[in-house]
DNA sequence: TGAAAATACCGTGTAAACACCCGGTTTTTC
DNA sequence: GAAAAACCGGGTGTTTACACGGTATTTTCA
């Protein structure tokens, strides 16, 4: 017996959701709520085993609430609800304790399979959002490198090292050069990447992913 | 009619693939190379449409020829080959100006639909690839925020300026209080997060997604 | 082959970061 | 209601980063 809670803002979901698992005897919903507020006092009394969480709910952001039920009942299993548009947020979510991810467009079939994996422990994401996820996340690096500017092989070295937490002292004994040359190369970095200081030029760097090994 | 270059350092890879591609009447292989210097050669006098690239060859690494083809051929678009323990280097060809990505166990079908995708300027990266990029993506993640050492409110409110390259004394003026509190803050992030500067700091910050909006 | 870029170095100076020390009040937590 | 943690501030000093100026040799590439 699986006992799910259910909290979206438009009661149309929650009663679409209900509708699906109505034929399966062995999953109850125990719970519905309209908003974070009414959610968190609905677990005091009738804690379930699943919850599915809209994340986009007025008031509270879902990966604060996740947080907030995750942190106060360990032992609730979230199931993350959102519309097709919001890949930004799936990260995150899955980063506070959700062990699984449907679009609101799901089907009956993909709803009672996210259950059961969920129930066994497992995670299920919807396999059109894992897609998007990773296309987003290519696309995503790949624009970013093209506006990366060009750097000698010293600038590269300098960098690297500059990431590693390096001084400008060690990284001259490492380079074999001297302290104002390695400082030199700092600035032109910074001037470069257009960095107000050494930790935008870490950014720069570790979002451009310029530290690779080629060339 | 495509033209394929195939490089592999595995003349058996090489016989495959041909073997794959010879009841196509479309498809020409125009190259075969053992070698990066082989191949550079090769390409002056017949470039192919499409190249195979094995990423791991001796003496050069796949990234290093991906950017040495795309640099002065721009026109050749290149599928990386490769076994399946290597995830670790897919995004980096990938930036570095594949447009496929295929696994040396690929079957016939799979490999013809990489080459006829990329042929239409289309991506195509390996299903059971995909699969697993994203979930060592995700995993990363979550194992890493495990181990991120929990940060007062101040703390996480200075740790985002100096991310956002504030310096000391402007975190002062904009959470009106003194520099040397802020100071303070600084060293406690240090000794929190084990770090030895500011870098370190920053990229432990953006690593374990400690600057959400969640508390 | 000649201009441009990259490499390497130095002088001088200010601003910022880092590292210790110390004191206190307020809020959270058990 | 006591203990712990968070909050806020100060003193003093060293190290590092950043900024501006300069010269000279080598490499790269059109």
């Amino acid at each position: 017996m699986i006992r799910i809670a259910i909290t979206d803002d438009h009661p149309m979901v929650i009663s679409g959701i209900k509708n699906m698992l109505s034929q399966y005897e062995h999953i109850r919903v125990t719970g519905e709520y309209q908003n974070a507020a009414a959610l968190m006092e609905g677990l005091k009394q009738n804690a379930p085993d699943i919850l599915l969480l809209d994340i986009q709910m007025p008031g509270i952001t879902g990966d604060e609430a996740a947080v907030s039920v995750t942190k106060h009942y360990p032992d609730i299993r979230i199931i993350a609800l959102t519309g097709f548009d919001t890949p930004f947020y799936v990260r995150s979510m899955l980063q506070n304790g959700c062990k699984g991810y449907l679009l609101k467009n799901t089907d009956q079939h993909a709803l009672i399979t996210a259950i059961e994996a969920v129930s066994r422990n497992e995670q299920y994401i919807d396999p059109a959002l894992k897609e998007e996820l990773l296309n987003n996340m290519l696309r995503l690096k790949k624009q970013k490198s093209s506006s990366a500017p060009s750097l000698t092989r010293r600038e590269k070295e300098v960098l690297k090292l500059i990431v590693d937490e390096f001084t400008s002292q060690e990284i001259a004994d490492e380079l074999f050069l001297s302290l104002r040359t390695v400082e030199k190369y700092r600035i032109q970095l910074l001037q470069k990447f257009k960095a107000k200081n050494t930790v935008g030029l870490v950014k720069m760097a570790l979002e451009l992913n310029m530290l690779d090994s080629s060339d």
